[in-house]
DNA sequence: CTTGACCCTCCAGCTACTGGAAGCCCTATC
DNA sequence: GATAGGGCTTCCAGTAGCTGGAGGGTCAAG
């Protein structure tokens, strides 16, 4: 298979697989015109790739995964963990940004939104304690 | 006032505050020895800035509501508009992680995080439909 | 006179790609 | 056989918003 075939399969930009190349996340064969030819164990990987970063799994995350996926005697506790402390991550994230988001809604709420100068959006910006 | 008192008043890194030169938010004056002087309003639109990333304006946001806040004839729609703009995105932002989040959580909790080597997580992450 | 805490500039690197240029390869059509 | 198009290749640069480090000048205290 060439890679835009196996872009449109995987649903990654031929860009991003080539970059997945780059760094070592998988290593398609050659044909012998140079051309870049994937096996159905690279097109696995690759879903595999598409859907932890989905899940907003770093790529270094996502290396550790794979490796994992590899390792037949892998223990499931070593996923666990990676996806466990990924889940913290995530449910802290959100609560910064619902943090941010109910001050934001609040001032938003209190501008007239009009012609006038006046804007506590601005006065907050310059004034509210971090 | 030298950069690091600037940079403990403010709570910015001096990396940060010398950045924020470069990219123009900020033009401090220069002592005779080539340190920069910063102003009383200098200070205030560091404090502004803070305040703004720290609510997750991006840098451009930054630059524009800088440029409201310094003209005297703003209409407050041009900064509600930007603040809501902002609103906007932060809560797609949270509704993409809070779908992220009840995968991956549910993905947690079916593992048994033990030392055997299957497990649903990879499972998943190598068939889920996307 | 030296030490240590400042300050300066410039360059490189981080994440995870993305865009573009320059050029080879393959197939089809005239 | 020439040509047009699409697909493929590499390499370089850029994105956001800093951050770290090298190499060096400045200043106040002891």
């Amino acid at each position: 298979m060439n890679i835009g075939e196996v872009a449109k399969k995987s649903n990654l930009p031929a860009k991003t697989i080539r970059y997945y190349e780059d760094i070592g996340l998988i290593t398609p064969l050659r044909d012998t015109n140079g051309y870049r030819s994937f096996r159905e164990s690279d097109m696995h990987k690759l879903a595999f790739l598409g859907r932890s970063r989905a899940l907003g799994f770093t790529i270094e995350d996502c290396r550790n995964l794979l490796a994992l996926w590899d390792d037949q005697d892998r223990a499931s506790a070593d996923v666990r963990a990676i996806a466990k402390e990924h889940l913290e991550q995530i449910e802290r994230k959100i609560a910064d940004l619902q943090a941010i988001r109910d001050t934001l809604s609040h001032l938003v709420q209190t501008c007239a939104g009009d012609g006038r100068p006046d804007c506590p959006i601005l006065a907050k910006l310059e004034r509210f304690p971090t």
